[in-house]
DNA sequence: CGAAAGTGTGGAACCGTTTCCACAGCAGGC
DNA sequence: GCCTGCTGTGGAAACGGTTCCACACTTTCG
């Protein structure tokens, strides 16, 4: 592997000059930097990043801690993160956050913490104060999607008023039966999504003054699986079923109108279903859903990461972005038929 | 931030001793070793490992080169990928490789030759002769996961096996009327997968003496949405429409299902479906499918990373490990209804 | 016309580790 | 009792860059 100095030797200049013509630091004449580039060119010589941020203190990589990524809203904004980044010029490390304790315990202590990213973007996890202790203490950018951050800039759409509209949208199309079905606390690492959008479903059921007890709602796994097995087991029964339902999710909706379909019950004439997230499969199964862009999200994320990088104005304020929606309707959701 | 200098000034030791003690490698007393460890718990301290790998030259990072990373297949295998990685002590940097010619040129020529990683595993993708030499160049573990790879190790189920299999699968309950619905060359950027299994479907047609001519195919995206398009448009004319299907992806043939039920077609009585794949979601739609299982695939591509890691026994043999496939037979396929 | 400012270059220190080498003590074998 | 081999430790030389500082040569400007 050839070095820094092979092209200095080779184009007859100093460790310094080539260093500058490379880089782009510092003075050098367009002669000589041109000679230390072909020089450069012709034994394939490549910066080693260990050595240059050994010395400058900055890696040019972001590590992304995400809970899932075969779950078509986390793949989403990974996909939005990495081409953002790749742009910038900056490298990906991939830490998937599992449900394990100490492997968490030990992904925080050591693999973040190794001088090896210069920043971190946290999607979905709600951290810990000792968590957020430990990477603030690194005084470094962290930037959180979804879910607002304890103390650290973030970025996601309002959950609460989300879940609200969607729950308008089927009470003004005049459904007084609705039901939840999404994520719950317990089932979800990623849960300040999912009890958000429960609370917004409730704000929205009892400013209508509509019932909204416990039956109202059905703890489901946030899948199309998850939705598919909720909503067969919430609409065996033709009594008490619900004329409108709003899931947790797109995925948790799509499954649901698999289940009704599967039942004999047709969508939207006798139930209407509602999602949100803007999900690539809602137009194909034609459902209304609340849109928010994730890969979008992923891309602003670093922006605002690279926003820090580059000006680090002393404290970072660590603000909220809501980022915006916009509601799709599709043929999902219709007016409840009369009985 | 706390060096290896401060931890050996607290614990009055030399650094050499320090790191010894630290890292494991040489002869330490155990009383020193312990003075060490705590010395540097209490100073939190962690190594750099920029340092650290400017001097070893092993980062105990590997770079993953995947076209998609929100499409289930890629999403399991990355995920199998990140677990063992983790388990095995490494980082993974994440290099999503687009259709963009200039961008690819770009991660081959620069991200990945900076030194930052000590293997790559390569998934779907079909590498040009320039590109194998570009990587084998770096002496560095390469394993490919899906189609085989020309000159580097590789690993994947045989997919004209595969898709011979349940094309057969097909002609044994009585079908006589199929047709392969897949990803085309000109579609996909893995085309190698596709293609292969559009051979397999035609070799076990050719073998059976069915017809398998220009209208026995159609292309799609290799998606959800592709497969529910392509058979909205294959299944339209009942006069011509196939008996039985073989996808080209269980997303595919999902798609499929969904296309025949808007269109009134009764699966599994009028229209057979199969897929291959395993995905997560054939059982929802009680799909027959042919099971790889990716997250495994993933694991595994990172054994075979760790085995030349450790040994390196010069030339690591470019083998091809065929990777074992498990028929599920569901609700999606039967015999053919009589005329 | 002399001082100040701007350009171009090289020497050398430094980043934070690992590891080679030297050295010292101590056991065992002859 | 001396040589050999093992254990334990420290000094110092890498690894491959970046950057501070010093120096030299041009301009510019009052």
């Amino acid at each position: 592997m050839s070095a820094l100095s092979d092209v200095a030797r080779l184009a007859q200049v100093s460790k310094a000059t080539a260093s500058r013509a490379l880089s782009g630091n510092g003075y050098v004449s367009e002669l000589t930097r041109n000679r230390v580039v072909s020089a450069a060119a012709t034994i394939g010589y490549v910066v080693s990043s260990n050595a240059s941020s050994l010395v400058t203190g900055r890696t040019r990589n972001v590590g992304v801690v995400i809970p899932h990524i075969n779950r078509w809203y986390f793949g989403e904004v990974l996909e939005g993160i990495e081409s953002a980044l790749i742009a910038a010029g900056y490298d990906l490390t991939l830490y998937r956050l599992s449900e394990d304790e100490t492997e968490r315990r030990r992904l925080f202590e050591y693999f973040l913490m190794r001088k090896r990213v210069d920043a971190v973007i946290a999607v979905s996890i709600e951290l810990t104060p000792h968590e957020v202790r430990l990477l603030r203490s690194l005084d470094k950018p962290i930037v959180g999607i979804g879910g607002p951050g304890d103390g650290i800039a973030a970025l996601s759409i309002d959950d609460v008023a989300a879940a609200a509209l969607v729950t308008n949208h089927l009470i003004s199309l005049g459904h007084t039966r609705i039901m939840h079905i999404g994520g719950s606390r317990q089932k979800e690492m990623d849960f300040r999504v999912h009890t958000q959008r429960q609370a917004g479903f409730r704000k929205a059921m009892e400013a209508a003054g509509l019932p909204c007890g416990t039956d109202a709602f059905r703890a489901a796994d946030v899948s199309m699986q998850g939705g598919f097995a909720a909503a067969l087991a919430a609409l065996a029964d033709p009594r008490s079923r619900p004329t409108a339902i709003v899931a947790g999710s797109d995925e948790v909706a799509i499954g649901t109108i698999v289940a009704a379909r599967q039942l004999g019950i047709q969508v939207p004439s006798q139930l209407s279903v509602i999602g949100i997230d803007g999900h690539e499969l809602s137009a194909m199964f034609g459902l209304t859903t609340l849109a928010q862009h994730p890969n979008a999200q992923g891309k602003m994320a670093v922006d605002l990461v690279m926003d820090e990088l580059l000006q680090r104005p002393g404290a970072p304020a660590p603000t909220w972005h809501a980022y915006p929606v916009s509601l799709e309707v599709r043929d999902s959701t219709t007016a409840p038929s009369v009985e």
